[in-house]
RNA sequence: CGGGGUGUGGCGCAGCUUGGUAGCGCGCUCCGUUCGGGACGGAGAGGUCCCCGGUUCAAAUCCGGGCACCCCGACCA
């Protein structure tokens, strides 16, 4: 058994700590593969991972920080179940959703799990908040969610059961939903910081939680899934899922009286146009067939340019690639032959990415191996015009803050102005002063705390193992005991344990028997604690201390009285700084 | 859901092409020597070769089906 714990502090002899040499065969993911070998979680199945109790150590220093932060603001902690009785999520019209793990009771009742808690909260709101004076409200517990993921991937960055903190407020109008708003941005910015990550706070789709305004919190990764578009100092920021940009135009020269035909035999694509014609890319138009619940959609952006998924999701809802076969039928060509000129805007929605409005073009003639030269919009064809192409790095921010930046990120929180979007179906109403009947206005945000620590690795690792911020560090301090507990070293070890937990620091004490030093040193620099004592034969009878800063390698040797004040004084070093 | 890959002691892998008594490294146990950056020697323990079916005298190996996991894409608060 371990021995008994001293506060915050651990002994190692006897704990639960299964580290590993290798990197795990399948692991991509640099915060995958730590945190599997340094022993803080372990697999069960795809998506579901057992956090270890030294895992869990870091789990619960982020939480902490959460807590702290939305207390700050006012907010109130509470628990809601895991599972809900499907009906409330028929009111909203977000059951039966593909993520969504559905089950039924011993009584046939359809039951869902919780794959976040809008309706939960706002059905309990609806029955409990009935006056102006019940508001303004904010909500939050840390609970399980459960997502069938189609695509479990990246150790703990994107799994099927997470814990989120989730926090909701209850306003009387947008104002207060604005204030709301903004409490969480600013209790957000100290949790992120706290947490020692690099975080950018972005502008966000709405996604399926629906509603107003949107921001994502994104600490930038290469094993990130999300990617931001973002200028020389990040006063622009976005997902690029809604980011716009300044695409500079090219020299177009004059543009003819009419678009001219010419032969392109065996161009299928835009590179190949641009090499054929020795026009830049920015000087063709791309056509792209999807055909949506409505009918079939041409989408036109400029050669160097993509069609956004979620942009043109926006203007034509759900859609998919048109097949070879449909193409033919509408255009009369095969793909890389098509273009807007003389379609039939009745029987193909046309739609222009707003680029296309200055400049004239070369497009497909919808004649196999032949295209046209000089095609305007609003002369040549007719076409909604929209943004919906992908920003490219090197585009300037609409702000005029500079170029623009494509930065892979992780996306570790969340604020949505939800409005009225659950209070509006669930019947969440309140008497305002008049003693009219209004509806509560909405805000809904959340935050991964395993995503925080996954992050803070990816963000803080050497060739050794992880260097975790002072915030989420498991310990603050770990001690590597060389040599016997029973020693007069491990009794320095232990008193020293007791010194430094006495000033408030938790320590790891590598208190194990029969483990090499080079293995002791080999799994705390795994670990990455930020400060590192060795105790060994060295130390006694006269000193001095070796501390290691684990960031930087940097080693002082320190007296033996005083000791503990000193490494105190290097860690509030580390952590201020 | 499309594409690709992998399933063999706890972990990492070889063996499969060409069927014939299941191997290597690490880890684990015991003994000895070591002991401030993953030591060395000796002796051991440990495997339904993912599952089901087929072919064959004989299947980890060949054939068919299934499952699981990983990666790319689609999707995603």
């Amino acid at each position: 058994m371990p021995a008994a714990p001293y506060r915050g502090s651990w002994r190692l002899q006897g704990r639960f700590w299964p580290t590993v040499r290798d990197d795990p065969a399948d692991a991509e993911a640099i915060s995958h593969k730590l945190s599997v070998r340094a022993g803080l979680v372990r697999q069960l199945a795809a998506g579901l991972y057992t956090v270890t109790p030294i895992g869990l150590r870091v789990i619960q220093r982020v939480e902490a920080i959460i807590r702290e932060e939305m207390n700050r603001i006012g907010a109130q902690e509470l628990l809601m179940p895991v599972m809900h009785p499907a009906e409330i999520w028929e009111a909203t019209g977000r059951y039966g959703l593909a993520e969504q793990f559905r089950l039924e009771d011993r009584g046939g009742r359809k039951m869902v799990l919780g794959m976040t808690h809008e309706e939960i909260v706002t059905w309990h709101a609806a029955r409990e908040m009935r006056s102006y004076r019940d508001l303004p409200q904010s909500w939050y517990q840390i609970q399980t969610k459960l997502r069938d993921e189609p695509r479990p991937k990246s150790g703990m960055l994107r799994v099927r059961e997470f814990t989120m903190k989730d926090s909701y407020s209850f306003d009387a109008d947008e104002a207060g939903l604005e204030r709301s708003y903004e409490a969480h941005s600013d209790a957000y910015a100290r949790i992120f910081d706290r947490s020692g990550l690099v975080w950018y706070r972005v502008e966000s789709d709405v996604g399926m939680m629906g509603g107003s305004g949107a921001h994502e919190y994104m600490a930038p990764s290469s094993a990130g899934e999300d990617v931001v578009a973002r200028s020389p100092g990040g006063s622009y920021a976005a997902n690029v899922e809604l980011a716009v940009s300044v695409a500079a135009d090219p020299e177009f020269g004059e543009a003819p009286d009419a678009p001219g035909e010419f032969a392109t035999p065996g161009i299928g694509s835009i590179d190949e146009l641009a090499e054929f014609t020795g026009l830049a890319p920015a000087c063709l138009a791309k056509s792209v067939v999807l055909v949506s619940d409505s009918g079939p959609v041409l989408a036109i952006v400029r050669g160097e340019h993509q069609v956004h998924e979620k942009k043109i999701a926006h203007l034509i809802g759900a859609h998919r690639a048109a097949h070879p076969e449909e193409i033919r039928e509408w255009f009369g060509a095969d793909p890389g032959s098509l273009g807007p000129v003389g379609i039939d805007a009745g029987t193909v929605r046309i739609i222009a990415d707003s680029t296309l409005q200055t400049g004239h073009y070369v497009t497909g003639a919808n004649r196999d191996g032949f295209h046209l030269r000089g095609v305007v919009l609003g002369r040549d064809f007719q076409a909604e015009t929209a943004d919906i192409r992908t920003v490219l790095e090197g585009e300037h921010a609409v702000d005029g803050s500079g170029p623009i930046e494509l930065v892979p990120v992780i996306e570790i929180g969340n604020i949505f102005k939800l409005g009225t979007k659950y209070s509006e179906p669930l019947d969440a109403r309140y008497l305002d002063e008049n003693g009219q009947e209004q509806v509560i206005i909405m805000g809904s945000y959340g935050i991964g705390p395993a995503r925080v620590a996954m992050a803070a690795i990816e963000q803080g690792h050497d060739d050794d193992g992880i260097v975790w911020p002072t915030g989420i560090a498991p310990f603050d301090v770990h001690i590597v005991l060389i040599g016997d507990p029973d020693s007069e070293q491990g009794a320095f070890a232990e008193a020293l344990l007791g010194e430094l937990s006495d000033l408030g620091l938790e320590v790891l004490l590598d208190d194990r028997p029969g483990l090499r030093p080079g293995e002791k040193f080999v799994e705390a620099d795994l670990l990455g604690c930020p400060l590192r004592v060795t105790v060994g034969k060295r130390t006694l009878p006269d000193g001095p201390l070796e501390v290691q800063v684990r960031r930087t390698r940097e080693k002082s040797e320190i007296a033996l009285e005083g000791a503990a004040e000193q490494i105190r004084s290097l860690w509030l070093g580390l952590a201020g700084g």
